[in-house]
DNA sequence: TCATCTAGCACCTTTGAAATGT
DNA sequence: AACATTTCAAAGGTGCTAGATG
C-alpha cells in the first residue's frame, strides 16, 4: 500500500514490452469474509481510465490526443483459481506473475495495453466451482485509486525509475554503486532516447532500504462501491490537470464506460486518507449495514458495506449496452448449485499451475458462451467505441467462433461491458 | 526532426532439482 | 526411509541504451 501510494503522488508508469513485463508494484491484495468452502476464481482486467492517449512534456504529463481503440479486453486469472474462500482468504493474493504488454498479436496471454495511455486494475472475485463451467453467476469487483497507472515503453519520469530501481529487487544491480560498467562505459555522448534526457543521472547511489517490495500493511479502510468518476488525478502532481485538458481536447467518443457506466457497479477501495469521507451508495441508496465480501490492496485490510452483487444478463445483450447499472443486485448469497454451461475466456499466466486443473477454457461451449453475453451484435457495440471483435482484434486471426487454442481463446474479454 | 519503440545487454533475484545432512 | 536443509545452475525480471521506426 504503502509503496503503490509512492508511485502514485509521482504518477505510476509501467512498462510494457513486446514480450510481456511484470507490474511494479505488483498487485497484492487481501481478502475476507468469503465463505470458506465455497469456490472462488480471482481475476484482474484492466480498463481504460480515460480516452485520450498522454505524453510527457516538461516534466509532465498532458494529453496527446485521442487514445487508439481499444483492443481486446483480456483478463487475467489468478493461478490459484477456482480455490475455496478459505484458501483466499488464508493470505494475501498476489498477481506477481501477471504481465502486461503492447503486443496486439500477443499469444502468451498477456495484457495487452496501448502505450502511453492511462489504466486501472480492476479485481473480480468470481463465485465458482471450476473454470471450465464457469457461468458468472455472482462475482462482485474491486479498483484501488492508487492502482491507476500510465502504460509506457520507456520510463518518462525519472522519479519513477528512481521508485522502481529503489524497490524493485531484480533492478538492484542499478542501485548498487559501480556494479554497471556497461553503462558508464557508454554514458558519453550517445543520443537520448525518450525518457533518457530526464535519466541520463544514475539513481542514487544510496540505498534506500526499501529492499522490502512486499507492502505489508495491514490498516483498515472501508470498501466503498465506486459511484461516479474517480478522480483519479487529484494528488497526481504530474499531470497537467488533464480534466482541463480533456476538455480542451473534442472527444469524439463518449467519456469512457468505466467511469461511465461500470464504474457505478464498482467497489472501491479507497486510500486511508480518503475511507473516512466515503458514503457507499448502491442505486442511490445509502447503505450503512457492514457486511462480508471484502477485498484489499497489498494486504490493506478493507471492509465493506453492503456488497454489490451483480449477476451476469442472461441472453439480453441489450442490457449491457445499456449500462451494466442495470443490472439487479443481490443480496450476498450462498451460491445455489448451478448448472454451469457457460465459457471461459480468460488469459492465463503460462507459468501458473494449471496442470493439476486442465484447460482454463471450454472450447466446447463457444456458442452458447459468446452467443449469451460475450458477442453482442456489433451495431450494439460499436456505437460504444469498443467491440470485442473489433476489425483490429478480427486480422489477429481470431475471429468467429472457430477456435482451437487457449492463445485464441485468452483473446476474449471476461468483462466486455467494463471495456466501452 | 523528433517521439516512441525494439531488442539485446549486464546484472540481479527467484526457482526448483539435486545433493547432503539429520 | 523420510524429511529438512543447503547448494547451485537455469530461468527469468530489471533498467539501460543504440538503433529502428513512423
Amino acid at each position: 500500500m504503502d509503496l503503490w501510494m509512492q508511485f502514485h503522488q509521482v504518477g505510476t508508469e509501467m512498462i510494457i514490452t513486446k514480450s510481456g513485463r511484470r507490474m511494479f508494484p505488483q498487485c497484492k491484495v487481501k481478502v475476507t469474509g468469503l465463505i470458506p468452502y465455497a469456490k472462488y476464481l480471482m481475476l484482474v482486467d484492466f480498463v481504460p481510465m480515460d480516452n485520450f492517449r498522454y505524453k510527457w512534456n516538461k516534466d509532465q504529463w498532458e494529453v496527446a490526443g485521442k487514445a487508439e481503440p481499444q483492443l481486446p479486453c483480456r483478463t487475467y486469472i489468478h493461478p490459484d483459481s477456482p480455490a475455496p474462500g478459505s484458501h483466499w482468504m488464508k493470505e494475501p493474493v498476489s498477481f506477481q506473475k501477471l504481465k502486461l504488454t503492447n503486443n496486439t498479436l500477443d499469444q502468451h496471454g498477456h495484457i495487452i495495453l496501448h502505450s502511453m495511455h492511462r489504466y486501472k486494475p480492476r479485481f473480480h472475485i468470481v463465485q465458482a466451482d471450476d473454470l471450465f463451467s464457469a457461468r458468472w453467476s455472482i462475482f462482485q469487483m474491486f479498483s484501488f485509486p492508487e492502482t491507476v497507472f500510465t502504460s509506457v515503453t520507456a520510463y518518462q519520469n525519472e522519479q519513477i525509475t528512481k521508485l522502481k530501481i529503489d524497490n524493485n529487487p531484480f533492478a538492484k544491480g542499478f542501485r548498487e554503486h559501480g556494479k554497471n560498467t556497461r553503462r558508464e562505459g557508454r554514458a558519453k555522448g550517445q543520443k537520448l532516447s525518450p525518457a533518457k534526457g530526464q535519466k541520463r543521472k544514475r539513481p542514487e547511489e544510496t540505498e534506500s532500504g526499501a529492499e522490502e517490495s512486499d507492502f505489508v500493511k495491514d490498516e483498515n479502510v472501508e470498501v466503498k462501491e465506486e459511484s461516479n468518476s474517480i478522480p483519479v488525478s487529484s494528488g497526481y502532481p504530474f499531470w497537467v490537470s488533464e480534466q482541463n485538458s480533456s476538455h480542451s481536447i473534442p472527444a469524439a467518443s463518449p467519456a469512457p464506460a468505466d467511469q461511465r457506466e461500470a464504474t457505478a457497479r464498482e467497489q472501491q477501495v479507497p486510500t486511508p486518507s480518503s475511507y473516512q469521507t466515503y458514503r457507499f451508495h448502491d442505486n442511490g441508496d445509502t447503505q450503512q449495514a457492514p457486511t462480508r465480501d471484502i477485498l484489499a490492496l497489498n494486504e490493506f485490510r478493507a471492509r465493506s458495506h453492503r456488497v454489490d452483487i451483480a449477476t451476469v444478463p442472461e441472453q439480453d445483450s441489450k442490457q449491457l449496452s445499456e449500462g451494466f447499472t442495470n443490472l439487479p443486485t443481490l443480496p450476498p448469497p450462498p451460491p445455489p448449485p448451478q448448472d454451469y454451461t457457460g465459457v471461459v475466456n480468460m488469459a492465463v499466466d503460462s507459468t501458473g499451475k494449471p496442470g493439476a486443473r486442465g484447460p482454463m477454457y471450454n472450447p466446447y461451449s463457444t456458442e452458447q458462451g459468446l452467443g449469451q453475453w460475450m458477442v453482442p451484435s456489433h451495431s450494439q457495440y460499436r456505437a460504444m467505441s469498443y467491440s470485442p471483435f473489433s476489425t483490429d482484434y478480427n486480422t489477429q486471426g481470431a475471429s468467429g467462433h472457430a477456435h482451437g487454442n487457449m492463445a485464441d481463446w485468452s483473446q476474449y474479454p471476461l468483462f466486455p461491458y467494463a471495456c466501452w
